[in-house]
Formats: C-alpha cells, structure tokens, sequence
DNA sequence: CGGTCATTTGATAGACATCAACGTAAGTGG
DNA sequence: CCACTTACGTTGATGTCTATCAAATGACCG
C-alpha cells in the first residue's frame, strides 16, 4: 500500500502517443494548469547538458515540460548516486528551497524543455502554489524512502523488475503505453541507481529476457509478461 | 561538501549533560522557540510504544522534545526498513503533510516526550512556521540522499563509520559529548538503517574497536580515534 | 532462576563485483 | 563510402564481501 504510492523512477517520452486506457491529465499536470496565466521563460537543453550543479547560486525552480533528467549527489571523493530520473511534470531544485546554491546535479538525458519558475513570486501570488510545493517535497520523501527499501531489501532482479514497473507506471499516467520502455539512460547510470554495476543490470535483463518476461533491444524495452515478472519480485526475496 | 550538509542519522539523548565545545540552541532548537508562546498538547511515549503507524488518520505533526525514534516503511509483503532516526528538535510525521494518513510507523526507542503541533493553525496563523516547514522537508530529502550515497557506494565499515561520525555530530550539536554515543537502537536496528546484518555490525564494530579505533560495551560506544576513523572512510572505498 | 532477547563469534555459501574480451552502433574524417 | 574511433552493451571467468546458518555467552525480567 506504501509502496503504491510511492514507487517512482523513469521515463521516456515522445514517441508512443498511444491513447491510454485511463485518460490524461493527471496530478502530473496540475501543475502546469495552475501556470498557465503565468508568462514563464522556458530553457531548452541538450542530452548531456547540465540544468545545473550542487554548489551553482540558486536562480530558480524548473518544471520539467519536456525531455528527460537525471538527478545525481556527488561526494568530495567523487563518488556519484543518481537519486533519481525526472520527467514532465517534475520540479527541479526543489530539495534546495531552504539553501542559496542547490545541492545537487540535474543533467538533460536527451533534448527537453524546462519552463522557469520564480519560487518567491510564484509563493506569495499563487495560493495553491506553496501547497503544491509542499505536497511535492513530501511524496519526494516518500519515494525515496521506497526506493530504500528496495535497494535495502531485494536483489538485483527484483530491483531492475521494480524500476520497470515504476517506470512503466510513470509514463503510463502521461499518457504513453506502459508496456513499451524507451530507457533513455546508460546501463551504468541505471546501475549506480539500483546500486548495481552495470553488469549485472545487463545481465539480468538478458535473464528475464531468456524466460520470455521482457523484450530487450538496446534502451528499447518492451514488457511481455506482467505476471511473470510480478512473481520475480514474489518469489526470492532476497535478503532479510 | 554536500555531505556535510547531508549526513545525519542517529541519537542518544538524556546523560552527558556535558558542555558542548560549541554553544547550544541550534538550528534544531529554533522551533520550539518559535512555539514558546503556543500552548501545545504534550504526550509522552515509552520504548517500543508507536507514536503513529503508515495508515492512521493524521491528526498532527509532533516535535521530538526528548527520547529517541525510529521511522519505517514497510512493504505490503513484510520487508521493512528503517529510514532514519529522530531526535530532540525532529519533526514527525512531515512526510505526509498532503496526505490523510500517515506514510510511516514511528517508534519510540527509549521514553520520551512529544509536542503535538496543529499544523493547520500554525501555517495559518505563524508566518514563520510554514518557511521552516519547507526548509525541513527539504532537509530531509538532501539526507535521504545522502544516505542513499553512503549505501550504495560505500562498504559495511564505512557505513558504520559514517553512521557513528553522524551521530556524534548530532549528538553535538545537541549539546553532548560527541565521543561517548549511547546507542538506543538494537543490532538489527542499526543493521536495518544500514542495510547490513546485525551480525555484520557487530563484526564491524568489533574489527574497530580491535584497531583501537573505538570502544564497545554493548550499546554504549566511545570514538577514541577520530583520525583512525576518517582514514577507513578514505581507504578501502569498495564499489564502483 | 528459567526464559527471552540481544550480542558476539565462527564456518560456510552465495550473490554480485571485478576483470577481461568481444560485439555492436554511431559518428568522424579521409 | 568506408576505415577508424569512441561509447555502449553483452557475456564469461573469477574473486570477495557480506549474508546465512549455527552456537555460545551475557543481560534483563517476571
């Protein structure tokens, strides 16, 4: 029940304008609902580009119009977690709010558009706005809570079966199929999420390949057996 | 850099009333400042007592004003983890602020003793309040994060170092001596927030304290090595 | 003082990391 | 248009960290 309203991850967004079964419209978009009246400048950004980095002054917050994003802490020694992959609808810098530089990496993961959003103004004219905010910032902990528990409790399969879910469930709610996954991540950065190596997200991909549960060509993924891969996630619990 | 804004995690509370180096009320006091003039309804907890389970109606956040907690999630299927623990000056129950019911159990670790704030009356009626909520939220995510960092990249000696540096600083910052930690929290407890076995801890806490770097008589831990310390969080950095 | 729970330590095994090749796709420049 | 380069992905062999299983000790409590 926690896990359902939590669980979150990934995207992939232009191609597959499918109708979706459910409608559209979402939560996702209320946001830019709500923005509508507001003359807001938009940023366009290129895969590889960052939208900014931990440390940089804090200008703005950017919603996600388009395109998708990593977002990754870095310690002094180098090493790098990305902590998550935003797409439409999703608020860039909020975890920042509180501090005058942001505090961590957001890097475009192919072309998108990013609509800028001047917090103080937005916050003392717009009503709804704050609550917005606030709503986001909780279910932003939420998430990453639920990311914990996978990574802290199952193994690698049922981690990479997770974030297929997630994502799935993700680009189903902006309207695209659920059932054909554009990945458009590298297997590394997908494996410093999971905190696996990039191997052995390989390998287990082939894995549930190999028993007809997925479709794997390069970043193109396409979920065969929804059943079968919910018994993976089942079955052995690894751990604990 | 970021982790030093980041890192947090753990308690010990009513002994060592020593002076602190550094000055008290904090940052972590700042609220109950705020609320010196608000009549708020007190409740005291004992040891494994839920303050609130994932679930319940949300009646109102609660100020840690003594004792221990741990939060936790847990899955449908039983796995739980523990995503933090809570001290003097925590905020409870802030990650379901847009929710009807709470999104975690609360437990407390020792006896201890809860300010119930109305949350509505206050954002209303203290301007300050709803800023300070957000910076909390908000710093929460950064230290999700930052553990998230710490799990995922990080081997099961420095994560308890990591965890023991974290501590102390907290319990510093709280006005007590930042090199004898009582720990509130069982093996499994702490093996849980680390993603570790209780007997892995132990084998860490034992290797350390054979190296001199720390002493351990059960629950009660003293740094006595704080170079020693750093230098196992610089060396053998396993992973990626 | 028996009984439960927490902690410690040892022996063993397994899951995933690491190391190493090789295959594939895309882009560059001659 | 095709070598050449570079980045990414796949697969195999091997190693190791830490989980698992097991047992003993100690602490606390009714």
């Amino acid at each position: 029940m926690l896990l359902d309203a939590l669980q979150r991850s990934e995207p992939s967004n232009e191609p597959y304008l499918e109708a979706s079964t459910t409608g559209r419209a979402h939560e996702t978009h209320s946001l830019e609902r709500l923005l509508q009246a507001w003359p807001l400048q938009r940023r366009r950004v290129c895969a590889k580009q960052y939208v900014f980095r931990a440390g940089q002054a804090r200008h703005a917050l950017y919603l996600v119009h388009a395109g998708f994003f990593k977002t990754a802490v870095v310690s002094e020694d180098g090493r790098e977690k990305i902590t998550g992959f935003r797409m439409r609808g999703d608020l860039l810098g909020l975890d920042a709010l509180d501090m005058p530089t942001y505090a961590c990496d957001v890097m475009a993961l192919d072309t998108g558009e990013l609509w800028e959003l001047p917090y103080a103004r937005l916050r003392d004219e717009l009503p709804q706005f704050q609550e917005r905010v606030t709503a986001l910032l909780a279910s932003e902990i939420r998430r990453d809570w639920s990311w914990m528990l996978t990574l802290g409790t199952l193994g690698a399969d049922q981690r990479v079966v997770t974030f297929l879910f997630d994502l799935a469930s993700r680009l189903e709610q902006l309207g695209f199929s659920p059932n054909r996954l554009q990945l458009r991540m590298t297997r590394a950065e997908l494996g410093n999420f999971l905190s696996l190596t990039l191997e052995t997200v390989t390998r287990v991909l082939s894995r549930l390949q190999a028993r007809g549960l997925i479709g794997v060509a390069g970043r193109e993924i396409c979920i065969k057996d929804r059943n079968g891969l919910q018994t993976v996630l089942r079955d052995n619990t690894a751990y604990h």
